[in-house]
DNA sequence: AAGATATATCGACTTTTTCCGATATGCCAA
DNA sequence: TTGGCATATCGGAAAAAGTCGATATATCTT
């Protein structure tokens, strides 16, 4: 993964706050509760709470995939969002020994 | 300071590569000797390994500083720069917590 | 005081990013 | 199989970033 890319993916204040929200998914997306929380939170609920419009979102998170911030698993219509644990740790990598 | 200033300074690879040399002055700047690495490495040598022009590499040093990522003391003509570990350290902090 | 050197700033142009509305695709239910 | 959701993709307008050459500023030397 380039290092680059991760950095550009957490080059926006909604990008941010989309991470920071999938840390509680419970606590940050209630309304998720109907399909529970197992594969994540749907691009739905993260629109409505993100206050953009549907297309921004789906973007904004096929960048965070991209990077490997997050990962999504398709289910039915729904299309799951969760946060890559694996792609943080890189990330620390990163930081500690090559920048 | 704010996250989102600090990934977008992270955001490019020269200066990426900048960080990553100042790590190790003596080894990567040993033109620098001349002057001592005490207040870090001044902007010609910089724009040298960097090969980009003068204004390009003042520009991103002043990129660099805005996120706290480095610090610079000017002495006689010549501005040293060098890493600000508390940047870093911020950077792990918000890492770790708010994202 | 004048010229040389190091760095910063300015103006311009190109490329990238942001964010939208419109449209396409995939899936479900009647 | 048709209509209705959820999501993805496309095309575009505006804003920001990348990068340069030219110029300004600060400092040193003579």
């Amino acid at each position: 993964m380039d290092q680059v890319e991760i950095f550009k993916a957490l080059s926006n204040k909604s990008r941010l706050q989309i991470l920071n929200w999938l840390k509680e998914p419970e606590t940050n997306f209630p309304d998720q509760a109907v399909h529970g929380y197992a594969n994540g939170v749907c691009v739905g609920q993260i629109q409505i709470k993100a206050g953009l419009t549907q297309s921004t979102v789906s973007e904004y998170l096929s960048t965070l995939q991209r990077a490997g911030l997050v990962k999504s698993s398709r289910v039915g219509q729904w299309t799951y969002y969760q946060r890559n644990e694996e792609g943080f740790a890189l990330l620390n990598q990163i930081i500690q020994s090559e920048i």
